[in-house]
DNA sequence: CGGATTTGACCAGCGC
DNA sequence: GCGCTGGTCAAATCCG
């Protein structure tokens, strides 16, 4: 690293919240349809779901390709087809009715635009290598004509928390960490310990709202989170809330937020009257910890 | 000592 | 082509 950032320490915050409150929109006039039954977020993944500010509407859609970078930190003003969230109505300004508090969603191939090449310079990477061919340490491998690497979902996430790397109930190793433009704080590349799993995710602040971290998840496990795994007994007892065990962080979270039967207000933008149970408090590890041990593994010992 | 993290270097993509 | 930026690699270092 030539610069100092990395090793800028985070600045302490006074007030500590980490609520993963219900995502504002997710509950908007256009996904009054939406069943939690029958659609998980891994779903809207593929799909692709499209937040519009001005209507103040999610759309699911059927998008494959993308549009706007991911949205981290550069303004998001600049997202193109959809939104983690207006930082500074994230966190900025407590005051904000609208959320305070609160995990706010985007995903799809929309966000991960500029993945494209990652992966298979992974591949090709490897395959030298095992040719016996590789010969300097970094390899330059001319990209194959057509070769177009494959998309990762992404599924990125606000939450307004002082701790960055948030406990999903799967284990990361991180692999980098570089500056990011305009913003005094570094972002995170983190990848998922399981072998086979190719899944990464990427952590970093808002430079609006420093308390706001932003979790940027690329992929699906090819397995359960171990921690789940672990709890596997009392998870499944959130099956009389969700359809399944969630496999992915994004399922899980999402399975969280969004309401069962309470939803005094369905065609509400801002979905403020969550029962408790629809809230994540991952740090403090308030919620139920017997539903969801995976969460409150790290704190042991 | 093995696994995790740090960090400088390298590569690809993109805009000009 | 060049410079900038994001993403990744991998050696060095840290740490339990």
């Amino acid at each position: 690293m030539s610069d100092d950032q990395n090793k800028y320490p985070y600045q302490p915050y006074n007030s500590f919240h980490h609520d993963l409150n219900m995502a504002s929109g997710f509950l908007g006039s256009n996904l009054v349809g939406f069943d939690p039954s029958h659609i998980s977020f891994t779903d809207c993944l593929h799909e692709g779901v499209h937040y519009n500010a001005l209507s103040n509407t999610f759309d699911i859609s059927c998008s494959s390709s993308h549009a706007g970078n991911y949205p981290a930190n550069d303004t998001c003003n600049s997202n193109k087809d959809i939104s983690v969230g207006e930082p500074s109505a994230a966190g900025g300004n407590n005051e904000n009715p609208l959320t305070p508090n609160s995990a706010e969603f985007s995903s799809s191939s929309a966000v991960g635009g500029e993945e494209e090449s990652s992966k298979s310079k992974e591949d090709l990477q490897k395959k030298v290598f095992e040719d016996g061919e590789e010969k300097s340490k970094k390899v330059n491998k001319p990209k194959q004509k057509g070769e177009k690497k494959k998309r990762e979902p992404r599924f990125a996430f606000m939450t307004k928390s002082e701790i960055d790397n948030l406990e999903d109930g799967y284990r990361w190793r991180k692999y980098g960490q570089k500056a990011v433009k305009n913003s005094p704080f570094p972002r995170s590349y983190y990848r998922c310990t399981t072998q086979k799993c190719t899944v990464k995710k990427r952590i970093e602040r808002s430079f609006q709202d420093p308390s706001v971290v932003i979790t940027t998840y690329e992929g699906q496990h090819n397995h359960h989170s171990p921690a789940m795994l672990r709890g596997q007994a009392t998870a499944m007892l959130a099956s009389s809330l969700q359809p399944a065990v969630p496999s992915f962080p994004q399922d899980y979270i999402l399975s969280q937020m969004l309401p069962t039967s309470n939803q005094t207000h369905p065609n509400s933008m801002y979905y403020n009257n969550l029962n408790p149970q629809h809230q994540l408090q991952l740090p403090e590890y308030n919620f139920m910890p017997d539903m969801f041990p995976s969460f409150v593994h790290k704190e042991e010992p």
